[in-house]
DNA sequence: GATGAATGAGGATTCATTCAT
DNA sequence: GATGAATGAATCCTCATTCAT
């Protein structure tokens, strides 16, 4: 009778996959994207090896999966509530940008996988698009009520993502809370208004 | 016997970079960032693998960055040239842009080597920053003139970048010629007048 | 407390052993010779993988051989049997032949095992060299009693044996049990009177 | 320039090959086939384990392929001619058996390999089928003569194969070469003639 | 003056085994 | 009394780099 206690194990390894989460999180702001390697994953947590694979079985990649999902999914659920909400599209991007800064300050390292890991890599296909769909939406909305310009919403979506997305690079250089805030109020403010005085 | 040579034996090498260069861009069209390995290249070269440490004598950094300064530096060249001119900021941005379209098209491959190589890597702190500081002089001189709000010129600096790299990634995925055109237009509009209707 | 209990335990653990025996057994079948690991042995039979240890101490060795004896042992028991019995050669040839036939379809897989683990490992020495001395054994007899050819029984034993062990070649591929069949009764004829027409 | 000598390389990549066939083997009858491993090879060649990789690119597989073909392709050549020949079915049966005692003693591991890595593996599905259908072809060219009963030639084919392959286990074992070629008599005249007298 | 041969460090993954609880 | 967690050694393979010739 081995099936106990599949509570208490899940929770177990629940908690193992976290703490070897964070492991390979610090090895992500030590070493770079392409320096996480289970050998030093797996120092990190302070595991042998092989123990990686006792709990993300299907190895590395799996084990990035997680890390990834760990923070994205959950930012994903605030950003598509938003989007259902009953508020201009103005606003929508204002919340946005504000999720993305509480989620980016709790889970520094990460963002970096995000924008990395989104290139050649299995998990590439996961996150940039999503995030990418999220603004176009918006966007679309925009132009659909008439208070924002008729550009195509796929190019303005991509732009604000391409800005958006500095807010990682910001981040990971000194640049303080402060800069990083002042940076987004200053994109939301452009983005809408233009630089250009009328 | 060793007099005159000394300018010949220069001349050779160079010829020998550029032939090694363009080796190492097929590779990189080939294979991808990470396929880009000093077998695959000195195959594609024709050449014997150590024969690379006689041209790149501290091995695969120094190509890469060759690789990298092969399109990026006659970039900055144009680039900064138009820094200097005498143009109001809005075509100056205009301008830059236009560069970087033709650029691009010429150098396509080469473009994620540096969205690429540009992070973890050693040859990192030379594309991004440079770009990032032209588009921040630029903005910087739309205040000074008064053309512009008067907006921290590194934030808006860093927003045009942003949006501006997402080029790259347009061209990476299947996008066509003209769609990376109309993105640049809408770029430069949204840019200078705001998504949002007045 | 502890009195009547040693023998209640053997058998419990007996009985685990043939538990565990039938879990090797189907891993056997579904993922090959070299797929038994203790890993999915453990998972197929529904226990700790620890726990294999516990019933076998010394290991994948022991559980191996415990797996092959399972089958081996009955096999070899009917066979001495026939041995010992009062028939002539030729009729216990036959008989060998049938009752390696029976076990051979109820352990299917096992069969398996049998060829593989006979070689390199630990087990080896014991179940080839038995069939080789029960086979060397009647044509011995078949000699001896004038009704064989003179040929040194240890030859034609092992020409035998070769021959018979292509039965479980046989039943590996897709062979039909009807062409296993077949292949005996040729195989028992073709001995006794030879391919040449006389 | 560097195709200047094609010949000489190729050639020496030869003798690379043919040495670290030699360690393999070397491995092979002191470690079991499934003790061949990388490692060890390369330490038995006294070679670097990357340096394996120069001569067999492919890895493993490719070598091991290598280490078999080197004594299969020939033994199957000659096996070929005598099939083409122009004999009575029981003189050719006579000259295989002649051939593979000829081979068998010059590359005394191989034979190892073959009767093994015919299984699971990859390189599987080469020498022991060929050998079958080419016994199997000695026989239905018996049959057809008239000169061998006519029992299923695939059955005869196989029973022969498999008494044969013994040899490879005689030889593995202290058998001497006397014993060796006494068992090849046997099996040659008991096969013709059965075992039984008439 | 370029080369071929050779290497060492490191990558992911698998597995049999142990031990505190 | 069985277990879960953890491990160390092994496997195959890749790559940037060096050095005698």
């Amino acid at each position: 009778m081995p099936r106990l206690r599949p509570a208490r194990k899940e929770l177990l390894t629940a908690m193992m996959k976290e703490s070897i989460c964070e492991a390979a999180t610090s090895v992500l702001s030590e070493h770079g994207v392409d320096g996480i390697t289970m050998n030093r994953v797996a120092e990190a947590a302070d595991l042998a090896k092989s123990s990686l694979y006792d709990i993300f079985p299907k190895g590395k990649e799996e084990l990035l999966e997680f890390v990834v999902d760990r923070m994205f999914i959950p930012f994903m659920q605030a950003v598509n509530e938003v989007l259902r909400a009953d508020l201009p599209a103005q606003r929508k991007l204002e919340k946005v940008l504000r999720i993305a800064l509480e989620t980016g300050s709790k889970h520094k390292g990460i963002l970096r996988l995000l924008a990395h890991v989104d290139r050649e890599q299995d998990v590439k296909k996961r996150t940039r698009p999503q995030i990418l769909e999220a603004f176009t939406t918006i966007f679309e909305q925009g132009v659909k009520e008439g208070s924002f310009h008729p550009y195509n919403p796929a190019h303005t979506g991509r732009i604000f993502m391409g800005a958006f997305s500095q807010l990682t690079e910001l981040r990971e250089g000194s640049a303080s809370e402060e800069a990083v805030n002042e940076y987004a109020e200053v994109l939301i403010d452009a983005t809408l208004h233009g630089v250009l005085k009328k």
